[in-house]
RNA sequence: GGAGGGGUUCCCGAGUGGCCAAAGGGAUCAGACUGUAAAUCUGACGCGAAAGCUUCGGUGGUUCGAAUCCACCCCCCUCCA
């Protein structure tokens, strides 16, 4: 353990922000020390955006130290109106309770619990939130607040003066939630940093003033950047949505192809932040692509090691093996076995209907499957010969009569159609067994 | 409680009686070019295969005709008490 760790962050430009910067390196060099990060709860799944603390704690956890990751029951009641243009929707407590459950397991699969006194914990605000009484909370942790002070934060700010939208007391109140947080995690675990994403920066400082106010406890913070593509275009989103870490949400092949589809320009800094391979590595890797022809090879890298690290060997293999079917153009190639396990391994399918029960047009049905959010781009695509049904370009001419196009006869193994919606999306459709 | 401002299609933002499914920009989708990139160019972009149907906070009304006018209601913001 080591502040080594630290030159290794700022390579990798994981670190934004630093409270106490001068005194945390000789503090981490000091022993194994304790540091927690927050997830609230605000759907069933975390999503990549939450990837980088994730990996940061245990980044912190293979240096030595002790990683605490906290859910954020009581938190997540509440909502944390940093850098949110707009109130949010209250979630009720059952809902909420739901969602800890998923994002402990979720979270726990990214720290170490068998790793002596390193050996991660899984906290939960609720647990020392939930019996106290207005007045307490008031009187000994609202009195070290100045409200002066949290309405120039900057996390806060266009809520307060932005026309167009304000902020409630109750998500006002966030900031002194999360604050105790870090005070009570100082207490009970001694620890004495906390982690978080930049738009963090004004609760975690907030923290540090409330744990040496109760306490005497001093404590550090350190943000992490946000995660920006070179286009301007938000991290994370693809065109069917957010990026989950839960593969039921988010399978492992579309999670490995959200990766493989990284712009150059940002793949070697996502290097960096996602994986745990060394700066020198990478640098070599970049080099290495500069002089090749043609398509760089450090997205396929990226690709392989982040979706390793969420969704293990199994869903590695499962990613590669639907990319390598669809994209290397040996369908036919490809047994019934094959088919199935693609199938099974998170290739969009469905089942056809019978010929009798067939939608009347090809727009349907491939929006039914979930191809196109609406009948005109499919539309657009068939008549730019954008649609493929195993290889061959359907035209607009086909549109009326999908059943006399996914017939037995066109079929692979006599059921099976794998339609290709302009370069990347595809579906699995299959007729019943015969 | 008082005064004022505002709610338009995914987002921003025009439109203030017919020519409006609604300008423009962004996002998104598709094509060309490529490397399942980037940049650029082209097309699409409420729903529908089409006929046609449904939109401009809500409900009623005026009118041959409303996003646009009237009434009431809901929500948001600003200032004052």
């Amino acid at each position: 353990m080591s502040s080594a760790l630290l030159t290794d962050l700022r390579a990798r430009g994981l670190i934004f922000q630093a409270a106490g910067e001068e005194q945390l390196p000789e503090w981490l060099d000091g022993g194994v020390r304790t540091l927690y990060c927050g997830f609230d709860p605000t759907a069933d799944s975390l999503h990549i955006g939450s990837l980088v603390p994730l990996l940061m704690l245990r980044r912190f956890q293979l240096a030595g130290h002790r990683p605490l990751a906290l859910v954020g029951g009581a938190t997540g009641l509440i909502g944390d109106p940093s850098f949110k243009a707009q109130e949010r929707q209250l979630n009720t407590p059952e809902v909420i309770a739901g969602w800890v459950d998923k994002i402990r397991q979720q979270v726990s699969r990214f720290v170490d619990f068998d790793a002596g006194e390193a050996s991660a914990i899984v906290v939960n605000n609720l647990d020392w939130t939930r019996d106290m009484d207005v007045l307490t909370f008031l009187r000994d942790v609202g009195k070290h607040f100045s409200v002066n002070a949290m309405i120039q934060k900057e996390s806060v700010k266009q809520r307060i003066e932005r026309e167009g939208s304000g902020i409630s007391f109750t998500e006002f109140t966030y900031m002194i939630l999360q604050s105790y947080d870090f005070a009570e995690l100082s207490k009970r675990y001694g620890c004495g940093l906390q982690i978080g994403g930049s738009d963090q920066w004004g609760n975690i400082t907030g923290g540090i003033d409330l744990a040496r106010r109760m306490y005497g406890n001093q404590v550090y913070g350190l943000t992490m950047p946000l995660i920006t593509k070179a286009d301007g275009t938000k991290f994370g989103k693809t065109e069917s949505g957010t990026v989950w870490l839960d593969p039921v949400r988010t399978s492992p092949y579309a999670f490995y192809q959200f990766w493989l589809n990284t712009a150059d320009v940002d793949v070697y800094r996502f290097l960096k932040y996602f994986t745990f391979l060394p700066v020198a590595e990478i640098d070599v890797l970049e080099r290495a692509d500069e002089q090749r022809q043609g398509r760089p090879e450090a997205q396929s890298v990226l690709a392989r090691e982040v979706t390793r690290l969420v969704h293990g060997n199994e869903g590695l293999v499962a990613a590669q093996r639907i990319t390598e079917a669809l994209f290397s153009d040996n369908l036919s190639t490809l047994s019934a076995a094959d088919f199935e396990q693609l199938r099974l391994d998170g290739l969009p399918a469905s089942e056809l209907p019978e010929a009798a029960s067939m939608p009347a047009t090809l727009t349907q049905l491939l929006t039914e499957a979930g191809m196109a959010p609406s009948g005109k781009q499919v539309k657009d695509a068939l008549a730019r010969n954008a649609v493929l049904c195993n290889g061959r370009p359907l035209g607009w001419g086909d549109n009326e009569q999908p059943a006399a196009v996914l017939t037995p006869d066109n079929a692979l193994h006599g059921r099976y159609f794998v339609v290709r919606l302009g370069k990347k999306k595809y579906h699995l459709f299959y007729g019943k067994a015969a």
